[in-house]
DNA sequence: CTGAAAGCGCTTACAG
DNA sequence: CTGAAAGCGCTTACAG
C-alpha cells in the first residue's frame, strides 16, 4: 500500500509537503500542489488511519453507543444506524458500531472505545433519564451527544422529539374532535423500568394532559407479548367506561391492535380512535393512521452536529457557558401531527 | 490518558514487558502479571488503537459495507447491522459502517476504509451476482466476506441462505396441499435490476421449481408502491387461471396485500394459500404465516467467521485450494420451512 | 513557499 | 524470564 512517502518521491517533494497539501492547512504553489494531487491520485493513495490518528490525536470516527437493550434488536436501531452513518458521512466521519458486552458490563464496549481513541465523540442511543454512559464518559473527558433528553440538561449535548408535548398533542387532538376517555398505551414496561427517556416524558405528557384537558387519560403500558397486551386491552374495554380513543406509543403493536379489537366487534374509528406516536413499521397494512412520527434522520443530523461540535471544544474551560441557564447545547424537536383517517367523532 | 510507560512505571517492569502480558505471546512470570494486570486495573489502561495498528497492522476493527441501496434504508439491514456487531465483539472485534456515497462512486468509501486501513476486513452486504466491490477489494488484497452467493462462487468468501431451494420448498409445499397455479411475488424490481443475489437466485428457484413440479409458477415483481402492487395482483387474480396459492419473497407487503385481497373478498387461507420467504417484520397483525425466515443471526456469525479466517490467510498463496473445486469458503445454509395458518387444501 | 526532524504509543525481532 | 531499541506512517512546530 502507497505510503506518504511513495507519494512524496512520485510528486519530487517532501513528505511533509504532501501532509500540508492534503489537510490543506498551509499555503502551496500551484505547481507543488498540482504534482501532489497528480501523485496522490496516480497511487490510490490514502493516507494510514492509525497513523494520523496515532500523531495528531483525531480519527475521524463518531461511536454509535447501541441501546443497552432488555429485549435485543430494536427495529427503530437500524434506522438510527443508516442515518447516523450517513450524517457523519457529510461531517467527514465513519461511524463505529459499540455494542453493550453484558449485563452487568455496562458502557465497557463505550469505555474500551473512548479510553484506546477508537473514535472522537460517542453518540449515546436509548438514552436512559439517568444514563451512567454520560457521567462515565464525562470522566474521561470524552465528547458525547444524546440521542434522548435526560434528565441533568446540563450533563451532555442532548436532541430528541418533544415525547411530552407529543402526547399532549395526542390527547388534545382526540379531545377537539369529543372524546373524553382515553387509553394511553405507553412504551413496553422493560423501557419505562430503564428509565428510557421517551417512556418517561411520554407518560409525563399524558399525566400533564389529562391534568391540562381535564378529560380522563388512563396510563397502561404496552407489552411484547401480544396475549399480555390483548388482556391489558380486554380490562379496559369490559370496564364500566371504556374508552372511547387511543394514544399509543408503541406502533410496532397496532396492526395486532387492530386485530384483537375486531375481533371484539370494535373498528376504528368507528368505535374507536386512534392517535400513534413513534417510529412506525414499514406496511400497517395500508392503514393511513393519524400520528406524529419519530424523526430519525432530523434526530441523526443533530446528534451528528451535537457530536462534531463537542469534539471541538474538547479543553474548553467549564461547562457550557452559552447563556442557556447551564443547559448543554440541545435540539428539542416538536411534534408534528399528521392527520389520517383514524380519528372520529366520539359517539 | 495511561499510555503503555505509565502502567510500566506503576507496575515497575519495562513497557514491552506490559505489551506482552497484555498480548500473551511470551512467557511470563506470575509476579510480573499480576503486577502489570494491577497497573492496568489501577490505571484504567487501554492500549492506543492508532499506535496498535500503526506498528501491528491490525486494528481489530471489521468494515461492514452497506447495501448501495437504491431505495434508501432496508428494513433489515438493522439486524444484520445489529447481529454482526454482537458476532464481531465475540471475536474481539468492533464494527465501522461504511456507507456508499454517491451513485457514481459505488465503493469509495469502502476503498477509503480499506486503504486508509480503517479495518481489517470488510463484511459487504446487499451483494449482487457481480458485485464490483469484490474485485475491488480483490485487487487491494484486502479480505472480505459477502452476505450473499454471488455468481463467482471462487470470487471471495460467502454465506447465504439458500433462496433458490427456499421457493423450492415453497413451491412444493403448496404442491403437496394440491395446488397447481401459484403466483410468485419476487423481491421489488429494483433489486431484481440491481442483481441482487437473493433477488436473482429466488427467480430461479420459482422457475426450477416449475420445471421439476409440473405446476404453473407465475412470476411476478413485488413493488414498493402499494398502488402498482395491487394493479399487478389484480390482473392476475382477474385472470381466467386465478392462483389459488401464493409464494411472497416480500414479507413487508403481505399486512397490505392481505388487507387488499379482504377488500375482493378473497380471504386466506380460505381462498387462497400463502408462504412467505425472508425477512418480518416485527407484526404482521398477529397473523401465524406459513414462512420461511431469513436468518439473521446465523447468516452475521457465519459472515464473521468468514471474515476473521480471511485474516488470518492474508499473504497466503493463490486461491482457495481446500480442495472444493476452487470454490471459496462459504455457508450455504438450508431452508427452513415453519408451518403456520396461512396454508389450506387447494379448493 | 518548502523541508528536515521530532515524536505520537505501540509491537516485535534482537539480545541477554 | 525480561529489557533496550528500532520503527510503523503520519503531523506539526521549527527553521530557512
Amino acid at each position: 500500500m502507497a505510503t506518504i512517502k511513495d507519494v512524496a518521491r512520485a510528486a519530487g517533494v517532501a513528505p511533509s509537503t504532501v501532509s500540508y497539501v492534503l489537510s490543506g492547512s498551509r499555503k502551496i504553489s500551484a505547481d507543488t500542489r498540482t504534482a501532489v494531487q497528480a501523485a496522490v491520485e496516480e497511487l490510490g493513495y490514502h493516507p494510514n488511519a492509525g497513523a494520523r490518528s496515532l500523531r495528531s490525536t483525531r480519527t475521524d470516527v463518531l461511536a454509535l453507543a447501541l441501546p443497552l437493550s432488555g429485549h435485543g434488536y430494536l427495529p427503530v436501531g437500524g434506522r438510527f444506524m443508516y442515518g447516523l452513518s450517513e450524517a457523519a458521512g457529510r461531517h467527514g466521519y465513519l461511524v463505529l458500531l459499540v455494542t453493550p458486552p453484558g449485563e452487568d458490563d455496562r458502557g465497557a464496549g463505550l469505555e474500551r472505545a473512548a479510553r484506546g481513541r477508537f473514535a472522537d465523540a460517542a453518540v449515546l442511543m436509548g438514552v436512559e433519564m439517568e444514563d451512567p454512559r454520560v457521567a462515565a464518559m464525562r470522566s474521561l473527558d470524552f465528547p458525547v451527544a444524546l440521542m434522548g433528553h435526560p434528565d441533568d440538561e446540563s450533563a451532555a449535548p442532548w436532541c430528541d422529539l418533544d415525547w411530552e408535548e407529543s402526547v399532549v398533542s395526542s390527547v388534545r387532538a382526540l379531545r377537539e374532535a369529543g372524546h373524553r376517555r382515553m387509553l394511553y398505551l405507553a412504551t413496553v414496561e422493560e423501557d419505562v423500568g430503564s428509565g428510557r427517556t421517551y417512556s418517561v416524558r411520554g407518560i409525563r405528557g399524558a399525566e400533564r394532559a389529562a391534568a391540562e384537558s381535564g378529560v380522563a387519560v388512563d396510563v397502561c403500558h404496552s407489552s411484547d407479548d401480544p396475549v399480555e397486551l390483548y388482556r391489558r386491552l380486554d380490562a379496559r374495554f369490559d370496564s364500566d367506561a371504556p374508552p372511547t380513543a387511543l394514544a399509543v406509543q408503541h406502533p410496532p403493536a397496532i396492526p395486532g391492535i387492530l386485530r384483537h379489537l375486531a375481533a371484539r366487534g370494535i373498528e376504528v374509528p368507528r368505535d374507536v380512535s386512534l392517535v400513534a406516536i413513534g417510529n412506525f413499521p414499514e406496511d400497517l397494512g395500508g392503514l393511513d393512521v393519524t400520528r406524529i412520527e419519530l424523526p430519525v434522520e432530523q434526530m441523526s443530523a443533530a446528534a451528528t452536529r451535537l457530536a462534531v461540535e463537542a469534539i471541538a471544544r474538547v479543553g474548553d474551560p467549564g461547562p457550557f457557558d452559552d447563556g442557556d441557564g447551564g443547559r448543554a447545547p440541545h435540539t428539542l424537536i416538536p411534534p408534528r401531527l399528521i392527520r389520517g383517517a383514524t380519528v372520529a367523532p366520539a359517539p
